[in-house]
DNA sequence: ATTTATCTTGACCGTTTGGTCAGGTTAAAA
DNA sequence: TTTTAACCTGACCAAACGGTCAAGATAAAT
């Protein structure tokens, strides 16, 4: 067997990177099925096709695992945040906000159920991002919001709740997709559907805001 | 000590029932905040003030006591699905389906969140249910939207996509209650903040799609 | 060629889990 | 009062769990 000719430990590291990616995706996977609880140590190694050993070789514990893939999570929850920025018409930030989080659903629903597991149970490892990244800015959006309203832009409506609306629609698509699925006849939405999907949901809300 | 003088074994009868009563409503709040797996019947018993074996002894296992939850839920939702007659005016039915929905979730939280667990997690107990039962009333309403479109009551929106709004949106303050509450200072919403979010969506939706 | 550092894994361990059971207490029936 | 049926529970058990470890395999450094 032995080695590439590869430079500098290149190699090895190259095997470090491939597992902890695999363990990495399984984890994900196993984690948003079954909760923190529910997922076990052995069905991750399992997915991830290696010993359970070696799992705990380079996660030392299921918890650093876990708290691993929320940051994962977080980061491409910020990635679909930045799309709303304020710069621009309110009816192009809505719209576009609106669909970057349909496409996470879509692309990356195990992220999603994972985070909804998390809350669901309490935010015990998610409390304090909640209470500073998240909610800051989550008040800035809300803070933009009251300004185009006050600039006739929009509607009166209560800024927060239209934020919850919106989280809790596109996240319904990753969440609850087992149930969506049941409802179309036991088959997963077609792009075609969730394209129509996601143009309704936004039709909707920019209406319903008086923004159409 | 011995007996009330009651008729007819009624004390016994009142024995058991206040017994399974009380486990019922403790692993409603276990499961809900645990899941299925996560939940152990040591903290079911220990919720419910009564020993570990008494749980086994008026619920064989802990699978069975969560399918007899499972059944109370739906029963609740099937008393919020009443509310969405079709004889009526449209965005007086919605607004009615709206508001039962929204109440379901400030007065009983667990049942949604143990909802939530359930499907988050694939159905597995209750993708039947889901794919008659709720189906038929589902697909039901979404005729009777259709009707209203086609009567130009209301905009040409798909109906589906309207339903899961109106599923995802109430459900979000049940499901999501922990990360609304820490987005609102630590401090779980007043029931004026909790009135004024249910007028607000009802508000966007019926103007969503044209009922207004 | 030898040493060193990293990767790999079957076997193992203490703890927690859902569930059982024998033996007791209490209330209803006879 | 006696008998019977239902209720109660501490103690227990096999299985599953997260995590450890020694010993081997492989690749990089000397």
């Amino acid at each position: 067997m032995s080695t590439k000719p590869a430079v500098n430990g290149a190699h090895k590291a190259a095997i470090r990177q491939e597992n902890e990616e695999q363990i990495l995706a399984a984890a994900e996977r196993v984690f948003a099925d079954f909760g923190f609880k529910g997922a076990t140590t052995a069905r991750i190694a399992e997915t991830a096709n290696v010993p359970k050993a070696n799992v705990h070789y380079y996660f030392s514990t299921k918890e650093a695992l876990y708290r691993r893939i929320m940051e994962d999570v977080c980061d491409h929850w910020l990635e679909a945040a930045m799309t709303f920025d304020n710069s621009a018409d309110p009816a192009l930030i809505l719209r576009g906000y609106i669909e970057a989080k349909m496409d996470l659903s879509r692309l990356r629903p195990y992220g999603s159920r994972l985070w909804a597991h998390e809350i669901i149970r309490g935010a015990k490892f998610s409390s304090e991002y909640i209470s500073t990244t998240v909610k800051s800015w989550l008040d800035s959006r809300v803070v933009a919001i009251r300004g185009w309203i006050a600039e006739g832009k929009m509607d009166d409506i209560e800024p927060y709740t239209l934020m919850y609306m919106i989280f809790a629609t596109t996240q319904h698509y990753a969440d609850f997709g087992r149930q969506i699925e049941i409802f179309n006849n036991d088959k997963p939405l077609t792009d075609a559907q969730f394209a129509e999907a996601k143009e309704n949901v936004v039709r909707i809300i920019l209406k319903g805001v008086g923004l159409t």
